[in-house]
DNA sequence: CTAGGGTTAG
């Protein structure tokens, strides 16, 4: 961690030296055609991460580089890949399409940065890699890239700015190093520079900090965050904003009285509560209240209320979030009834209902088995213009699991995936399904599901990879169980315990000791030597 | 993913 303090000295690593050479190889002085990248340039623009777009390239690319699925051959898929041309979007949407791998994602960048340098690699590009490094905890590695990037600063577009550190604080507090964040925080402006929002001084810092308070409060460090901004405050230009995500923050970890003495507390200072604070607090009262006994349902519904008239008085209109909200409480509480009158009252007051108003009454009616009621809803939806998302349709997947009917979920899986489907499945679809298929020992559709998902692009995840390997483990088949662990861990995924340990279990009780030498040998190669290993293959291809 | 609403299973 002393990387972080140094920002001129060179604490280059194996890997970080690996890069740098490549990059300064000949064909890095060669002119080639920089100017030519869509979509960015060398100017102040704060590049925002690129989405995943249809591309028959990275998807060529990717699967190219998916079925050696041992990063280590990276060499051989380099040789299919000879002919590649790579430009800075084929990098995005190819490392897009490996983000749940995060070993072949970095040895295919490294390939990349070897054969394609100079202009291939943007700003985007590693930040993308540092994202998919970090959600694996490999920040050093991660740092590394940062560091790697500061000192090239490679035809002005490749350098650290506000995104990368935006992803890096992010994972870091999302695996509890909330201390390594705010470090990182405060370090950032010794590697960005402050052109980012056009603006400098007290106003940058302010943003900086609503960040930073934010992401430290989406993940339950309210506590810390509120500690920060005690002690910052005074230097700080209070606004709703920051105020509305601590109320978020202490909603968050449900200490509704703490929000509500932020919130009186802004009040106090003069500053007017506006409908996403309204809204935030509604969302705390409503989200994870219990409805188990109808007393409290009606308690918690008759608080909501209490907000929306506080609302109105302060001259606050509710609008479609607020609505949803209370919506989710009626769907949580199974009120199919009640559901669909305060759709239709929120009609009637002119609000538009929103994809995530209609899921939340389709979700209610699904779980209360008025598929019919359910599916009249999602014509009437599109009819006014709202398309249902994959979100929408895995109400119906979830209920169909839940009433074993096979037949109605492929039914709407097969439209889904036919041509002119508003959406198409998404991880929690396929996950949904693969469950109920594992779940009723249809293992014929179980692995049309797995291979739809391969050939999808976007997964198997981590919880693909669980949901089969429980699934196997419970009908005793051990040994596929163990190929998909060993599949798993080689993709760069860290398996839950509880997986590691059924497996475990079951591998000893039915004696098969070879097979658990084996996967134990693959844990101690992968775990035991992990973070050197990742520099190893970067510095030299893995022979077998 | 940059102040707010809808989904999996464990």
């Amino acid at each position: 961690m002393a990387l972080y303090l140094c920002r001129k000295p060179v604490p280059c690593t194996s890997l970080c030296y690996h890069l740098f050479s490549s990059f300064t190889s000949s064909s890095y002085s060669d002119p080639g055609e920089p100017e030519e990248q869509p979509g960015f340039s060398s100017t102040d623009v704060k590049p925002e991460l690129p989405t995943m777009q249809p591309s028959t390239d990275a998807d060529m690319v990717s699967q190219i580089l998916l079925q050696h699925h041992n990063p280590f051959h990276a060499t051989e898929s380099s040789l299919q890949l000879n002919g590649v041309i790579l430009t800075p979007n084929l990098v995005h949407q190819i490392l897009l399409r490996l983000r749940h791998c995060s070993k072949i994602a970095l040895a295919f960048f490294q390939y990349s940065c070897q054969y394609h340098p100079y202009y291939a690699h943007d700003t985007i590009a590693f930040n993308l890699l540092i994202d998919i490094l970090c959600k694996v905890r490999q920040f050093d590695v991660a740092w590394q890239l940062i560091i790697q990037m500061d000192q090239e600063k490679i035809g002005n577009f490749t350098k650290p700015n506000f995104t990368t550190f935006y992803i890096l604080i992010r994972r870091l507090i999302s695996a509890g190093l909330t201390r390594q964040a705010v470090r990182a925080f405060s370090e950032m402006h010794l590697f960005t520079e402050d052109d980012e929002k056009g603006n400098t001084g007290e106003d940058f810092s302010e943003f900086h900090i609503c960040f930073l308070l934010d992401t430290l409060c989406k993940y339950g460090y309210v506590k810390l965050a509120t500690e920060l901004f005690n002690k910052e405050k005074w230097k700080l230009d209070l606004n709703v904003r920051i105020y509305t995500i601590l109320i978020y923050g202490w909603c968050k970890v449900k200490k509704i009285e703490m929000a509500n003495r932020f919130f009186r507390e802004m009040i106090d200072k003069g500053i007017k509560p506006n409908v996403v604070t309204y809204n935030v607090l509604l969302n705390g009262i409503c989200r994870r209240a219990s409805l188990h006994p109808e007393e409290r349902f009606e308690r918690v519904i008759r608080e909501a209320e209490k907000v929306f008239d506080e609302m109105r008085q302060r001259g606050v209109e509710p609008d479609v979030r607020s609505y949803s909200i209370l919506l989710h409480v009626y769907s949580r509480a199974h009120k199919p009834a009640l559901s669909l009158e305060k759709l239709k009252m929120m009609k009637d007051r002119g609000v538009c209902p929103s994809i995530a108003t209609y899921t939340s009454v389709i979700k209610c009616l699904c779980s209360c088995g008025r598929m019919e009621d359910a599916e009249n809803l999602l014509d009437e939806m599109v009819c006014n213009g709202v398309s249902p998302t994959s979100v929408t349709y895995n109400c119906f997947f979830k209920e169909y699991r839940g009433r074993k009917d096979v037949e109605g979920a492929m039914r709407l899986y097969n439209k889904m995936k036919g041509c002119g489907s508003l959406c198409t499945p998404d991880m929690h679809s396929y996950n949904i399904l693969l469950g109920m298929f594992m779940m009723l020992d249809k293992m014929g559709l179980a692995r049309e599901i797995w291979e739809d998902i391969k050939a999808s692009g976007v997964g198997p995840d981590m919880d693909s990879y669980t949901l089969l390997i429980h699934g196997l483990c419970e009908k005793g088949k051990w040994r596929e169980a163990c190929e998909y662990f060993m599949e798993m861990i080689e993709k760069g995924f860290l398996p839950h315990k509880i997986t590691f340990e059924t497996l475990y279990r079951g591998l000893i009780q039915s004696d098969m000791l070879k097979t658990w030498r084996r996967l134990k040998k693959k844990l101690e190669d992968e775990s035991l030597t992990f973070g050197s290993e990742f520099e190893k293959y970067h510095l030299k291809p893995y022979k077998r």
